[in-house]
DNA sequence: AAATGTTCCGTTATACTATAACAAACCAAA
DNA sequence: TTTGGTTTGTTATAGTATAACGGAACATTT
């Protein structure tokens, strides 16, 4: 569950994680042939100067500063590509946005979401999803994919309230 | 997981299954001292009606045929202490809701979304849901609420499809 | 370089989901 | 029967997401 360390560690070098991103996501593009064009670099980069899972309206005003159109389909589009690529999540639960930190892998991930400073973080989950798979598989359903999300309180956010 | 397995059963007699729903419903309440007024005991109903999970605009329109208002304050109202009260469950990923078959006990349970059919059945997930709560843990999270939500293939779509 | 087909983006409109706020009706208990 | 709390009616609006269509940019072939 190494993915979830870092993100609960409030004093980390974020623009890495940023800037190390930003490259993993050019080079998996470009391997796959598919074109991270400046709008989705953009949206991309806007989701991970977030630890906070932003909404698709958060990130609209920011697309209009940086001189692009900035109706909700151009974001929206840019998401759905980011999704497909496997580089953004999105969290049912708050209707929001969050970027994968090791997109390529495949991704048994679950959200670990703090309801005090509204974190959230991505943490493996292979064995919890494939103990579910095997009891679905039990009633004769078939699982195509799974959405973990976990309500909480995150570490820093416990310290503080004690 | 015995929960699940009667929805996946396409010829049951649904209608106990719904008389059986409002009847512990109606005990729940009264145990409880809370008030299952008919506004709540119709959304109930309505829900239970469907086995797929119902968005709170598809109750709307039954709701004015009974005489009751039907603006959108109502049912979310209604969805509200209906979910309080452990009878009805959202289901993020749709937006909708759908009746929860054992209320009253707690309930560990994850949904199975057909996406072909669209049914949706709950199932236990105890123990996935422990083995997630164990690993957040050790990230220090504190799980207060979890939400699995699964999407696949139902026994009856897969069969069909063969 | 021109033609062609495909992908991406701009734009407008609209659908879908959910809540705020306040007044009126209802109910239960003193 | 007054009082206080809960539920409902009503209007308005906030928040989330997609449809549809034309035009621009890009890649590929000729």
């Amino acid at each position: 569950m190494a993915s979830g360390t870092i993100a609960f560690e409030s004093h980390h070098d974020h623009n890495q994680c940023i800037e190390q991103a930003m490259d993993e996501a050019r080079s998996l593009c470009k391997a796959r042939n598919q074109r991270l064009t400046p709008i989705r670099e953009l949206v991309l980069k806007l989701v991970w100067q977030s630890h906070k899972p932003l909404g698709a309206y958060e990130i609209l005003p920011a697309l209009a500063e940086a001189g692009f159109n900035s109706a909700p389909p151009t974001v929206y589009r840019a998401l759905d590509f980011l999704q497909e690529q496997g580089l953004v999540h999105r969290i049912a639960l708050l209707n929001a946005f969050i970027g994968c930190p090791h997109p390529g892998k495949s991704h048994h991930g679950c959200f670990l979401i703090c309801r005090h400073c509204n974190t959230a973080v991505e943490a493996d989950s292979r064995d919890a999803e494939a103990l579910i798979s095997q009891q679905a598989s039990k009633l004769g359903f078939t699982t195509e994919q799974q959405s973990i999300e976990v309500l909480g309180c995150c570490p820093n956010c416990r310290e503080h309230s004690e």
